[in-house]
Formats: structure tokens, C-alpha cells, sequence
DNA sequence: CTGAAAGCGCTAACAT
DNA sequence: ATGTTAGCGCTTTCAG
């Protein structure tokens, strides 16, 4: 059925020229005359020639191939990569994905990664331990993204600022008059322990310390549900809450509409990553935009600088972005001024000001 | 930084064997003691040698490799290939994952697994033309997933009855004693042709012809929501909406909300795929398993026998298994009695039957 | 059971 | 500008 794929050989043979003048043209090297290059890809067209990648890779130990490793069913990962692929464009980079998930641990994912002979891994919001990371960073340079790294692991880490973002998301509510202002933490996902102290700090600083008010939660939109209705248990609940990320906080959405609570009214409600889910929940979240294509970019950045000459690692802190929604909008005075880089993303609704949360079928409204 | 590694000539050096012996030894092949095996191993351990996998292909044109298209960001997707990591377990199949998304076409997607080499390629719920597949079909065995493919492309398919699937659903919703039954299908989705045909038939079937009621959805929960706010326009609105997927139905059930109907008891709602969603919607979800695992399954088992021995291409067709829950548990009678395999799988509630959507803060509740 | 030798398709020196 | 020639690390005959 697969006849033969015609190899380098074949193509200097149709084309009459010599296997190396070939192998200059087709990987687009310096030393051959535009005639030839014109003549050979045209042959090499026409012969249906495609290089071999593993013979390429054998060769030159420069496969071009740059490992992700990612947590599949993670939106935020996924959205990462889909930037990642973006940034990579026109470079002479191949992403190869390596998925972990129940079932396969992200060390497996990462270790059949270096199997490929990948040149560069990175690691989305990876929760691997940090002498696991140092290990591979002695076998292939290492991009930790989305997460905090020591330095003594030598790996290069792209991240946006955690502890800036849950500060600013603060700064918002209290800006608005909230006082009882909650956080439902990541647990051990990336970036959670940055994010707590970024909260937490911001909430002193506002001499808020005393009403600062931790609950475990998670990436699920379960999480947040669970959490909330602890938050929501005996004593006074919280008027505002900020959760780990855009799930987790429409799992508060849900609570808050089992409990009778009206977003952002009674409850006003802060996500972070600005992912998709922010805008399809019934009340369109405000949130925190870790901007996916600065991180992709620099992500990228440090590849490149790795393979073509190995240096020493380095760490890029990206800043964060408020993106200002209906869920926490009515609270106060201002409404407006939505910072959003994305509002209406789907066709209808979602920008500007919508009547009220549940009157207004304009759009969104899951739940 | 990245200390040479040690190739099978070190190997054989170090163990004392030649190096055929020692790649016979390294890839479980016949033709060697069990001494030999043991001593050989406990060496490639001591000194941490890993196959060249480049070199493996190169060689032998099995690299064992398997790519896998699938779209990022489609939940079914995502756990498809979770499966697939599991149904290959244990097999000398090593999975490449290549996603197509916004940007990034499933030929571009599809053409980077080609240039790989792999042996053969999986395409998870495609919308490749079919010649598209036919032309990748003359170069590798191609196993398209949860998706139609007519005779002539030549690749080998697996999915699961599209058509009896949305056949139960109707039977479901019509045994609960609804009539005015409407679907919201899945546009150009994989499997929405067959979907439309088995819920139009079914009506058929029972004498609703007159009933059957189609609108234009997809795969997101913005589109569900649209729909339903269509289907509730002029007119008198269905009681019963089967939707593409269960992220359409989501949306179906935010916009009943937002209409003040109630689910199930104004408006029965069953979606498909069965995923984690069907269960973290405000009322759990009715849904139609596809049955990962058997899809799974069957496609390893494919790609097996077709990088073995490439015969002529055959179709596997799964049973779809519907699992009942709230959304459409109250509308007749019966209310009990969930197919469920998973119910309950986030570990409090989901199971059993719950008081009433809203009043009963036992889990999920998205929305 | 073991070892020697011939490449897989390509790139990178080195000639011309 | 073009051609020649070694291998990359491995598998695979084919002899011992």
C-alpha cells in the first residue's frame, strides 16, 4: 500500500545533482545556487519527496523537537499550547505534546519525552518535584511555565507574577468596598502558594488582616462549589471571593446560586486565568488574565536561547492582567471600564453592561 | 551539560556481550539466555542507557509510533486519548499527540504526524474531507474515531452508534411521556448527521413525526443556549431537548434558568458523551455514553493489526449506553433506577435521587 | 547462543 | 558551487 517514500538519493538522482547539494537545499542551507534550489524543490515536489525526520534527527542531534509536557482536561494548559503552537510558527521548532492525566503521571509524560530525544522539554504549570526537574535539566534544557522554581534546580522559568495578580484582584474588591473578602486556594496546583501569600499580604496591607479567610479548593468547578459552601457556614460569609481559577470560581457561581446568593450583589466573585470558562458562566467573570501569548512568546524565547547555546537559567515574570466583568461589577459605584482584551469573544453579549445577571438573555448564562 | 549518553556499543562494553546480543536483549527479542538477559539489563540500568529511539526507527521502520489528532479543548477528545493511553498500556505503542485548534488546521496537524514517521495515525472525531483521509490512507493505516467515513476512503473506522444513541434518547424521553421532543444537533460535528437521522427516525417511529423539531447548535455551550432561546420563541416550546453534547446541554439548562423553566420538571434535557460535565451541571446530566473504553479498545486493536498486517479496512461500531440522571428523572414516574457506571463519581451526591434541583446543596450545581 | 558486518536516510566535513 | 565520504545508533542478516 505505502510505496516506497522516495528518499534524498532518489531526489538527487530525478534531479541530477549530487545527495549533499540536495540535502543543502531541502533543509534551506547556505551553499547552493537559486537555479539548483529552484530545480531541486521543483523535483522534489514532483517525486513527492519529505525529508525523514529520524534519519535528520540521528544525524544532526538537532531535531528541532521541543517537548510539552501538559495536564490534559486542564483549559488553562490547553490554551497555552494553542499560543505555544502560535509563537513556534515560522521557526524551525516542531512541538511534540506529551500528555499527562489519571493514569499516566507526569513523569512518565516528561521521561518519553527525553526518549524522543526531545532538544528542549517544557513543562506546563508542572507539579513535579524540583529534583526531578533538576535531573532532566542535566539531560536537555528545561522551560518550567505557570510555576515558581528554585534556581538551584537550573531550570528556565516563565511565569506571570501569582502574587501580583491576587493582589490586584484585592486591591479590586476592596476598591469596591468589600471587607470580607475570601480566597479559595489552589491546593497543590502551580502557582497556588503565590497567589495565597499574594492574597493574603494584600489583605494586610489594606489592614484587612483579620479578615483574611483561606478555604482548600482546587481547578474543578467542584472545588469551588465545596468551598463555597464551607465559606457560606457558620458565621458571617464572605461578600467577595477570590478562587484559584475560572472553574473553581464558577463552582461558586453554583453555590451562590443554590444559597440564594445573587452575583455580584451579595456575592461579588474573582477567577483568574481570564481563561474561556470566564465568559460562558451565567454571570461573566472578572478575572485575572495571565496573558497567554507573553508567556507563550517568552516561553519560546528561552527555547531558542537554550538550544543554540546552552546559558544559564533564567526566570521571565510576566505580569498580570485585571480583567474587570459583571461578577464583581455592581458591587460599587463603577460598572464600566472593562479592561477586557476579549469581552464578546462569543458573538453576543458579554461586553458592555448587560440589565442584571438572569433577566438579560443575551447571552451567556451557563450554569 | 548533557553528559554523553551511552549508546548500545557501550552497553555491549560494559556487560561484556557484543552489541547484537545486547539489542536483542534491549528489545525482548528471541535469542538469548536468561543470565544473559538479567546481566545485560542490570548493566544498561548501572549505567542508564535508553534505546536511541531514533536510531530504533530508523532502523527498523517500527518506531512503534502512533499519532493521535484530536482537538484540544474538546472535553470527549480529552478523554478519548485518556483512554487510548490506557488501551495501549503495556503495548510496544508509544502515543504522539498532535492538536489541531484555532490556528493550527487538523492537516497541519494530521501532516506533522506523517512527517514523524508514524506507523500509523488515529483521527479522534475528524472533519477531514474524506479524500483528505484517503490520501493519508495510501501512505499509513488511518483509524478515524467517532466519526462516519464511507467505504471508498480506505481507513479503518470506530465509533459508536451515533444513530441508535439519539434512538434511545427518544425512546427515553418518550416512555417518560413527552411529545414535544426537539434536537439541538452538532452543525458539521463528526457524528451529527447520524444523531439528526436516529432522533428524526425514532419520532418517526413513534408517530411524532409531526413533532420533529431541528435547530442549529454545536459543540460549545453558547451554542446550546442560543438554541434553546430559539426553541423558545414563537410557538409553544418543546418539553424535551436532546443536545449535540453535553456541553450543548449545559447551555440549555442556563438558558431554562434564565427563561424560569425548571429541569426537569418544565423541560427534560438529555445530552451526549456522558463526560465529567454531564455531572457537574446544577442538574446532573441524562446522557449517552460512547463508552471510551470500548472505543478505545477497539481503535489499539485496529491499529494493531493494521502495523502488523495491513489488510482492508473494517468498521467497528460500539453500543451507546444511556445513563440516566435528574434532568430528566422527574418528568414521569420513574425516577430511579440510573444505568449509571459513574454516577456519584465525584464522591458526594450524583447518585440516588436528590430532592430537587436547587434545594439540595449535595453537590454538583454548576451553574 | 553469540559476534561481525552491512546498512536505514541523512548531515557535516572535506575535497574539487 | 558541487561532489565524496564518513558515520549518527540501531537492527538485522549471516556466519561461527
Amino acid at each position: 500500500m505505502a510505496g516506497k517514500r522516495p528518499t534524498l538519493v532518489d531526489l538527487a538522482q530525478a534531479s541530477g545533482f549530487s545527495v549533499a547539494l540536495v540535502s543543502i537545499v531541502m533543509r534551506d542551507a547556505p551553499g547552493a545556487s537559486e537555479e539548483t534550489r529552484r530545480r531541486v524543490k521543483e523535483v522534489a515536489e514532483q517525486i513527492g519527496y519529505q525529508p525523514n525526520w529520524l534519519a535528520r534527527g540521528l544525524r544532526s542531534a538537532n531535531s528541532g523537537l521541543i517537548g510539552v509536557c501538559f495536564a490534559i482536561s486542564h483549559p488553562f494548559h490547553a490554551d497555552l499550547v494553542r499560543h505555544l503552537y502560535q509563537a513556534s510558527f515560522g521557526k524551525p521548532i516542531d512541538l511534540v505534546l506529551s500528555a499527562h492525566l489519571p493514569g499516566r503521571s507526569e513523569e512518565t509524560a516528561a521521561v518519553t519525552l527525553l526518549d524522543k530525544r526531545c532538544e528542549a522539554v517544557v513543562l506546563l504549570g508542572s507539579t513535579l518535584p524540583e529534583e526531578a526537574m533538576a535531573a532532566m535539566a542535566k539531560q536537555v534544557p528545561v522551560v518550567a511555565v505557570a510555576r515558581r522554581v528554585g534556581e538551584a534546580a537550573g531550570v528556565d522559568v516563565v511565569r506571570s507574577d501569582d502574587y501580583a495578580g491576587a493582589a490586584m484582584a484585592v486591591d479590586h474588591l476592596v476598591e469596591l468596598g468589600h471587607v470580607r473578602i475570601a480566597h479559595i486556594d489552589g491546593a497543590s496546583q502551580a502557582g497556588a502558594p503565590e497567589r495565597r501569600d499574594g492574597y493574603r499580604d494584600a489583605m494586610v496591607r489594606h489592614g484587612l488582616g483579620d479578615e483574611v479567610r483561606i478555604v482548600g479548593g482546587g481547578i474543578e468547578e467542584s472545588d469551588g462549589y465545596g468551598a463555597t459552601l464551607e465559606l457560606f457556614g457558620p458565621g458571617p460569609g464572605p461578600t467577595a471571593v477570590l478562587a484559584f481559577n475560572d472553574e473553581c470560581a464558577a463552582g461558586v457561581l453554583s453555590a451562590a446560586a443554590v444559597l440564594g446568593r445573587d452575583v455580584p450583589s451579595d456575592l461579588a466573585v474573582v477567577g483568574y486565568d481570564d481563561s474561556r470558562r470566564a465568559l460562558t458562566t451565567r454571570v461573566p467573570l472578572t478575572s485575572l488574565a495571565q496573558t497567554y501569548e507573553a508567556l507563550a512568546k517568552a516561553t519560546i524565547d528561552r527555547v531558542e536561547a537554550q538550544i543554540t547555546e546552552r546559558g544559564p537559567a533564567i526566570e521571565v515574570v510576566t505580569e498580570p492582567q485585571l480583567v474587570v466583568r459583571e461578577s464583581t461589577a455592581g458591587s460599587a459605584s463603577k460598572a464600566g471600564g472593562l479592561t477586557s482584551g476579549r469581552g464578546g469573544r462569543l458573538g453576543r453579549g458579554g461586553r458592555g453592561r448587560s440589565s442584571r445577571s438572569g433577566s438579560d438573555p443575551g447571552f451567556p448564562g451557563v450554569c
